[in-house]
DNA sequence: ATTAAATAGGACCAATATAGTTCTGTTTAA
DNA sequence: TTAAACAGAACTATATTGGTCCTATTTAAT
């Protein structure tokens, strides 16, 4: 459905607050308070987050969880690789080779595939600081520059 | 998982034959052999992408599908429309509003809304004429056209 | 030393979404 | 009149996802 996870969005959403507070340690239960989520949910979120290197981890009494490194240094694309279980692509086909009958003479696998990275790249430009301060995304910034679509599509 | 359905990319490479022969008449039995998917499937795709008007149909024997208007005029954006349920977003909080009870002090809604509308662009900008010929796609010329990235995030 | 506060990992269940099928109806050329 | 074709809708099975829970393990504080 061309959706994100709700998993990823939690990370998105938690990472986001701990890079306001970078070098901070952030126990599970004091960001299940101040973000209003369950806090098994974080802790799965946080978790798979570790296992990414996004955030480092303390445990034991007075642990917790910190941004692994510079907010500007961890970008959504990221985030959507450590959260999401499938690997990155609008299509399976695109993403993973050998899982269709029709691989062989299917005409558009190759135009997925430069979809996928094109829209890999502007998540990829998407940084943790972009996301804390609600300015325009570099993204979105380089593509309302230029003045005049080169090709139109009936809007929608 | 950041995929279009299965029905969305049967959607595409279904009218990508189509846009081989523009104005031909395809019967769903035709399609489904020459593209080894199954009549059913095909045909629910079909009936959907004609609700949408990508699609014209003829009914009555002798009938069939052809395009609706020019290949060049059918973005991947409009397929996918057509094709998923929910409406477009990378996340449900961007795409319709009031269905998470954190909306109000969510501070990243704003800026998913913004990776949004950079990903739709993309996707409007790709015609099924490209998807025809495996030429680089207009988004793709232009995000490689400028030479440097303005900030860099470690590649994976 | 013991306890309590934390994270780590993994298994599990319930709800939802998706894919695919089938059935019934309508249209139209032959 | 019949058969080929689309239209719509309901239904089922499977897969995915979200969320919870349980059992370790680690470590600061008492």
């Amino acid at each position: 459905m061309l959706r994100v996870s709700k998993l990823t969005d939690y990370g998105t959403l938690v990472l986001t607050h701990m890079a306001s507070f970078p070098e901070r340690l952030f126990s599970v239960a004091e960001l299940a308070q101040v973000l209003h989520l369950n806090a098994p949910t974080i802790s799965k979120v946080l978790k798979a987050l570790g296992r990414h290197e996004l955030v480092s981890s303390v445990r034991g009494a007075r642990g917790g969880y910190a941004l692994a490194r510079a907010a500007t240094e961890i970008s959504v694309a990221q985030i959507i690789d450590a959260l999401e279980d499938q690997p990155f692509g609008l299509t399976e086909c695109s993403a993973t080779s050998g899982t269709c009958d029709i691989e062989g003479d299917c005409r558009i696998r190759a135009n997925w595939q430069r979809i996928n990275s094109v829209v890999r790249r502007v998540l990829d430009d998407v940084s943790l600081a972009d996301m804390v301060q609600p300015t325009p995304l570099p993204a979105e910034a380089r593509l309302v520059r230029r003045a005049t679509p080169e090709r139109k599509c009936t809007p929608q």
